[in-house]
DNA sequence: GCAACACAATACCTTGAAGGTATGGAGGTT
DNA sequence: AACCTCCATACCTTCAAGGTATTGTGTTGC
């Protein structure tokens, strides 16, 4: 049996005349009536009893009109639902997202793209950058959100953000009365770092802007992630330059200060990570997205703008 | 798209190869090549990635092949349920039975049908004769029982029983204290009759019987049905003849006798009524259930059994 | 009652697509 | 580097779906 003796079977129960039905079928009377006859045949049931007047369906023969229907039926959505599946319109998408990745900007990307993509069912992963790697190599995850990404021959990246520094400060410290800091300032005040784990990461970073301004940082902590970090800072461990992100985090009697006179690489990325050989349409949207979100916030958040927000916590 | 390219597409999903899946389906490999490519063409979605090691799933394609297992066990159904219909296993049968007709033979019969089909939904209706070969003409019912029928030439008949006449009287009449009684000892007394409606009937049989007596009966009424002429006896109207399934109905006040020296054909048939060009397998599985029945009960009851039978009604 | 009609079935031919054989080409393994 | 294992392509064969012409069988209309 086949579709096609569906398609033609419905004709000929609706139309109750094959000459009618070849009709509206396109082909000539002779075929069909063989067709009727080979389903007939196959299935060992009468399903039309012939007429003077045309063909009327037995009892089986109603039977099977309704199954074909839905036969007809099933057969299209499957279609349906697999060519969005195709387009990247349903399906699943397994991101990670480090530690404090939750903060700022990746919540509201994954709300676009939930928006835009409401039947694909997003996936969040905790996991660090070497698990992120790992997993991405066993096709456990698609995606993953990272900083500080060296380059690896297999997986690809995509910027998503590039966010401005800032320090945070316990309101008790000195530099707290401060509107601004410049680099230079934070040399003897003991500092809070993280993320311990894979280098090249975070702390790398910051020792080599501290390098660039003429020091070397007095650390009195390293932690594994940022919320950790301000929590210390809370604690009174001392200071911790941050992304801007992490101002999302308020802790009680924290404040945020911006860096005046930073240099230009005193920036720090936010990259997404996947597969170079990945062609799922569902990342290739998703990607698509991160890229209109990009541009978008590069617009919006023109020069200046952060001087708007509020840096200290509050309680 | 065609039932063949989801077999051949479930073949090699499963196998994740190409050649093997090939093996199984009894082909050879390049034309199972082409029916993938033409499926993922049509439906414009990539459901394989080409791997050195062979064909991996994509996530469409992970849809596709539970949509594709579900179609396969739909058709399957489909086809199994059609097949049962036509051989009368499954699917509706519409049954016209008179008044009085649900007392008796019929029930028992109808349940040793349910029990053999149980698939077949049986769906009674009360008719008279006349409404009964209506509804046969025009299809509302398959078949319909009933008594005295005279011979038609679209429909046939089915010898359901061959049922012995009662005398139903009220236990303060003459005729009560009697253990049997015959025909002659019936003139004179007050006879309700019944029914009213479509010639030839129950009454005409009556009425030549006792005419074969030598009496012409004394209608005391007539009325439409065996169970409001029991009744009538009930209230003191008079005798009534009944066919002994009338039997089954006990009312206070009504006892049943015997007619001894009965002739040949002081017997009442019950018959079933079909149409003659009708054939629709679960008809001819119902009279297949009639005559095996009829057989049984003509074997079961043989001569003499039903003098067994407490005739009085009782309480 | 005969002719005309309507419908499905049959006979025979044509064509297109599924299947087969042989071979190419790409990626990985020894 | 040679070999192996896959899938893809080229080209041929065959079978069945579709087309045309015709038959057969009831029904209708004059």
């Amino acid at each position: 049996m086949d579709l096609r003796h569906l398609r033609y079977f419905i004709a000929v129960a609706e139309e109750e005349n094959i000459g009618r039905a070849a009709a509206r079928l396109h082909i000539s009377q002779p075929p069909l009536t063989r067709q009727i006859q080979q389903l007939e045949e196959e299935l060992g049931v009468r399903l039309f009893t012939r007429t003077p007047r045309g063909m009327e369906l037995t009892q089986a023969g109603e039977l099977f009109l309704e199954e074909a229907r839905n036969i007809r039926s099933v057969v299209e959505q499957a279609t349906e639902r697999t060519q969005r599946a195709g387009q990247g319109k349903l399906g699943r998408l397994d991101i990670a997202i480090f530690g404090s990745g939750i903060l700022g900007i990746i919540p509201r990307l994954l709300l676009a793209f939930r928006t835009a993509y409401p039947e694909v069912k997003i996936v969040l992963h905790t996991m660090t950058k070497a698990e992120q790697i790992e997993a991405l190599r066993q096709r456990r995850i698609t995606l993953g959100f990272n900083r500080m990404l060296a380059p690896l021959p297999d997986l690809a990246t995509e910027l998503v953000a590039t966010e401005q520094l800032l320090v945070a400060i316990n309101e008790s410290h000195p530099l707290a009365r401060e509107e601004s800091v410049s680099f230079p300032m934070l040399a003897e005040h003991p500092m809070v770092l993280f993320p311990t784990g894979a280098r090249p990461n975070f702390i790398d970073k910051v020792m080599r802007l501290c390098e660039e301004a003429g020091f070397v940082p007095q650390v009195s902590q390293e932690v594994g992630d940022a919320v950790t970090g301000v929590a210390l800072v809370a604690g009174g461990f001392g200071i911790c330059l941050v992304p801007e992100s992490v101002t999302a985090l308020t802790l009680p009697g924290v404040v945020f200060r911006p860096l005046h006179d930073t240099p230009p690489n005193c920036r720090i990325d936010l990259s997404c990570l996947y597969r170079a050989d990945d062609q799922s349409p569902i990342l290739t949207e998703f990607l698509e997205t991160v890229r209109a979100f990009h541009g978008a916030h590069v617009a919006g958040h023109s020069p200046g703008i952060q001087t708007e927000t509020v840096w200290d916590a509050g309680i």
